[in-house]
DNA sequence: AAAACAAATTAGGCTAGTCTAAATTATTTT
DNA sequence: AAAATAATTTAGACTAGCCTAATTTGTTTT
């Protein structure tokens, strides 16, 4: 009765491209994002979709349905505050702590999550930005775009990545950018949309269009 | 190349079973640990050897190799940090920790658990007075018996305990047995060889042959 | 509307880990 | 030493989750 590690991952998928600017969840998106075969993904969509878990079909995708939700938010809950346990007791860098978090956040113990997140402080956000759902699952609001679509000229702050690869995330590191920092866009270069960037008052960066797009500011 | 969960149990199992007390880890103890069959556990027994973390054979039953001896050393290790986390940090009782780390002794993170190790001050005993291996996979050497075995009228020491069930541990709760407690036999009952302890100075309480038995002291 | 392309599904097969029932091997008891 | 009992292994089967290759369905392009 309880869901298995595989389908955990089937529904967080799900919740992320849903909840991620994608208007359907479709096959591919979640066979890419787990990386696993097409066929696998019409396999396992159909066992979810029979365990009431989402609806699906070809034309619309996977929807979560409420008790799918339920699950998912769940588990990221689980993910997001394991995260932050790691880096704010552990010692982990931002850059480190994903993939051990992809393991802790399948323990199945609602009475360890309850009083991790007591331990905790009850953080709002993890170490990337991301919202930390509470034990109701209600997830914080937050404003935010990224940084290629925000004001020229004006006061930002960094408010979360969206890809928390060792890669990018030590390339921001680099760069000396970091969460909640200040940061102000002073020139959109014509030719290739690399933006000149001025960093807590201090030195200026170039970041490509792509990096850019990753970083998520208010 | 890492193990799998099942084969971590496996491992584990055959380690408990042979410094319990237990001369050969035969297939129907680990069996009986595992809660499967025997059947399953003749495959297993087959793979693990092959796979050279086991020698197993009929006569001798199954015994570990260098490594598998090393592998499951590290999972009693990783067992027992989380055990005495739960009940240090999380508030969990000595009852509630055994399923918990059963799940949590799995994950895979060397920086974790070495982590972990440091922020609990490289604790020696777990909450069940189990001695932790350190980071080599040293133990720490316990002088200890059942405590029918030791001498009357002599003042002992609650050790640890051999049976970590929620049962048993209520059961102690409700007697008022805890770590560390010291005690004194008074008696052994002719008929039935049950014991009269006299508890930490005060109280004098009724133990059954077998409640006794699971108790270590010294 | 036909052809071409892309997305999803079907068909068949694989591994890990488990099971039951039957057969074999080893150890006791008579 | 034979018979009875206990422990282990074999044989065959099942589920979860995955794969490749082939086919079907749906969407664009011409
Ligand atoms: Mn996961
Ligand atoms: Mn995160
Ligand atoms: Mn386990
Ligand atoms: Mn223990």
């Amino acid at each position: 009765m309880p869901l298995s590690t595989t389908e955990e991952n089937y529904l967080k998928a799900i919740f992320s491209i849903s909840t991620g600017g994608e208007s359907r969840a479709t096959n591919q998106l979640i066979a890419e994002k787990l990386g696993v075969n097409p066929a696998s993904v019409t396999d396992m969509l159909r066992k979810l979709d029979e365990k009431r878990l989402i609806d699906y079909n070809r034309a619309d995708g996977a929807k979560l349905t409420k008790e799918g939700f339920k699950q998912a938010v769940k588990t990221v809950r689980k993910h997001r505050l394991w995260e932050t346990f790691l880096v704010s007791k552990m010692n982990f860098t931002w850059d480190e702590v994903h993939e051990v978090a992809e393991q802790l956040e399948h323990i199945q113990s609602d009475k360890l999550t309850d009083e991790l997140d007591k331990f905790l402080g009850h953080p709002k956000f993890d170490p990337h930005g991301d919202p930390i759902p509470d034990a109701s699952g209600k997830l914080p609001v937050v404003k935010s775009k990224p940084l290629p679509e925000a004001d020229i000229a004006r006061k930002l702050k960094v408010v979360s990545v969206t890809d928390n690869s060792t890669a990018f995330l030590k390339y921001l590191d680099k760069q000396g950018i970091g969460l909640n920092d200040s940061l102000v866009i002073k020139e959109i270069v014509d030719f290739d949309k690399s933006l000149l960037v001025e960093l807590k008052g201090k030195k200026e960066v170039f970041l490509s269009k792509e990096a850019a797009g990753k970083i998520l500011v208010d």
